[in-house]
DNA sequence: CTGGGGATGGGGCCC
DNA sequence: CGGGCCCCATCCCCA
């Protein structure tokens, strides 16, 4: 079978991903998916954008005479009270659409939250992005927790240096009785961080009063008085037609900048600066102040918390956060890792996070003065300015060949040895160099000239097999995939907290005939010029004759971890060619 | 198809 | 905390 190989354009190199490479069986009944890795941040800009014009908003939320027009749909895809409130939890039917309130708008109350923080949980449910000031963390957690937005909820609590239960006992038992009675699941929001701290998920709290068809979810009862809070100055959302427009001195709750701007054209944004890994985008050719150069030139100090849409990855979320702030807003300790708002990537290393962006944006701020090419990361310019100066620094002890990078003499030296110590486990060819095993798997050469492979002790690790084994923790490349499996990431939903640091990839089976619409190919002119085709393929390009004349494709897991020593680890590895080759071969024999 | 050099992006460590 | 430096894995390209 031969797969057409479906280049994506330079712009798709980013992101880390290196899979440009998307394989397509012509005619046959593949599956071709295409990422658009900013989609999601775009629509939500563009949902914040009518909500700020007021355009489309069906649900107008309202504290203390605040009024916050907002859209259903968001709220209920960003809070679980609102979820159920609206009947659109999982496994619930109807709810608020079918008791009536359907397309027009209605008014919650939510006196119980304040103002303030209300205001940054709406911006967050719009933009990722937590603004808020050390000093209404606590009121922003209560939010969290009474609207059921968990990942605020852990972050805020985070740096408040706190565990769930202790902030919030009642409403964890209430939280958890409610699941019981209304036989809801569980959102699929961080479970481990619900294993970890049992913390609320939506408490009734709220009185809605819905000027509509009131709601006839039982599980909404006033639960009890609005809590009293520290704030209690209403404060109207920036921008918003129904409420009056605050002076922005006044407005201590700076409102960022829309979170992302990729409209296809990733120069005409602006990179914001990155303020307590809080990662702050904003488009639009007006430039935008810096939140954080307000911020922090105030004497109160404001924390941004860049919180991932939905749920941030563990590591990230607790590794960035476990520091914590204490109630008196103590500073975090710790930033990293972060997320890449664009690619939802975790960064690890302090500062690592701008170098990364510039993957996104193009951006090559180092040039060399000799030849004039660019680079985006100063090292690399050094690097390369060795072409110049000729200097190469790293000379094999054993011949006179001198090399620029220090693992192009590791390459070689490994020449030198003879050790080839990254063997093929179909057909037992030796490589020197990891990469071109890997190289050599990904080809067909091998399939026909498989035998019985003998197992290996896990002895012959190469020399390069240390060294960053533990480099998969934030993607390390991203998974690239040698597994053989389609993963079709849905842009939206890098929101899905269930995928920790990745778009959660969705494993399409080719030969289900009935299985997901993929993006047909005629969708491609639709994209615009400068579309950028980033992407989340794993496993894409790899194994391709592994899939099959049949089209199989199993799925699994992605590895978190890219890079395995060589040899080691190969059995699980084998295990999952098995699975393979029993999707090609129709049963082969047991390996083992 | 393989060997080899170079390029790119991420993570760790240190200042 | 940000950046420099280094190493690593992986990719691309060419012979």
């Amino acid at each position: 079978m031969t797969h057409t190989l479906l280049r994506l354009p330079k712009s798709a190199q980013h992101c880390g991903m290196r899979h440009k490479m998307v394989a397509m069986s012509p005619g046959e009944d593949g599956l071709i998916g295409i990422p658009f890795p900013e989609h999601s941040s775009e629509l939500l800009s563009r949902l914040n954008a009518q909500r700020r014009a007021g355009l489309l908003c069906d649900l107008t939320l309202t504290s203390r005479g605040t009024r916050y027009p907002t859209h259903r749909s968001v709220m209920a895809a960003v809070s679980l009270y609102f979820r159920r409130l609206f009947g659109a939890e999982e496994g619930e039917e109807g709810g608020c659409e079918g008791a009536g309130v359907g397309n027009s708008c209605s008014v919650c109350q939510l006196d119980c939250v304040a103002p303030d923080a209300l205001d940054a949980l709406l911006e967050f449910a719009y933009t990722a992005t937590l603004t808020i000031r050390s000093s209404g963390m606590r009121e922003v957690l209560k939010g969290a927790q009474l609207l059921g937005i968990q990942c605020v909820a852990d972050a805020c609590r985070d740096i408040l240096g706190e565990a769930a239960d202790e902030a919030e006992p009642e409403a964890a038992a209430v939280a958890s009785e409610e699941r019981e009675a209304v036989g809801v699941a569980e959102p699929r929001v961080s479970r481990r961080k619900r294993d970890r701290r049992h913390a609320p998920k939506a408490t009734s709290l709220a009185r809605p009063l819905w000027r509509q068809p009131p709601l006839a979810t039982p599980q909404v009862q006033v639960q009890e008085p609005p809590p009293t809070l520290i704030s209690g100055v209403p404060r109207p959302s920036h921008g918003l037609p129904l409420t009056p427009t605050p002076s922005r001195d006044e407005h201590q709750l700076h409102v960022p900048p829309h979170p992302t701007g990729y409209n296809g054209d990733a120069q005409g944004n602006q990179r914001r600066a990155l303020v307590n890994g809080g990662a702050h985008w904003h488009q639009e050719g007006t430039p935008v102040p810096p939140a954080a150069d307000d911020a922090m030139s105030d004497k109160e100090r404001r924390l941004e918390v860049g919180v991932a849409t939905q749920a941030p990855p563990p590591t990230a979320d607790r590794a960035s956060t476990t520091a914590g702030a204490g109630p008196g807003g103590r500073k975090r300790k710790s930033q990293t890792p972060q997320q890449c708002p664009v690619c939802q990537k975790i960064i690890h290393g302090a500062g690592k996070l701008p170098r990364h962006m510039r993957t996104h944006t193009g951006e090559k701020p180092f040039q060399c003065t000799a030849c004039g090419v660019r680079f985006t990361r100063n090292d690399k310019l050094k690097i390369h300015m060795r072409k110049h100066t000729g200097e190469r620094p790293y000379p094999c002890p054993k011949c006179n060949a001198r090399f620029l990078h220090s693992y192009d003499l590791k390459n070689h030296l490994s020449l030198h040895s003879g050790a080839r110590p990254f063997e093929c486990p179909l057909c037992h060819k030796a490589f020197a160099r990891e990469d071109h095993l890997q190289r050599h798997r990904k080809g067909h050469s091998c399939l026909e000239l498989r035998t019985r492979r003998p197992r290996r002790a896990p002895g012959l690790v190469g020399a390069g097999g240390e060294g960053t084994s533990d480099a998969g923790v934030g993607g390390g490349g991203g998974g690239r995939g040698q597994q053989g499996h389609l993963e079709v990431p849905l842009p939206l939903q890098t929101h899905q907290p269930s995928s920790p640091g990745m778009a959660a990839p969705l494993v399409y089976h080719h030969q289900d005939p009935e299985g997901p619409q993929h993006l047909p190919l005629q969708a491609l002119p639709l994209l615009g010029p400068r579309m950028p085709f980033m992407g989340l393929w794993r496993g894409v390009e790899g194994h391709s004759a592994g899939m099959g004349e049949e089209g199989v494709v199993v799925g699994g897991s992605p590895s978190p971890h890219s890079s395995r020593p060589p040899l080691q680890g190969w059995e699980e590895e084998e295990e999952e060619e098995e699975e393979e080759e029993e999707g090609e071969e129709e049963e082969d024999d047991d390996e083992e």
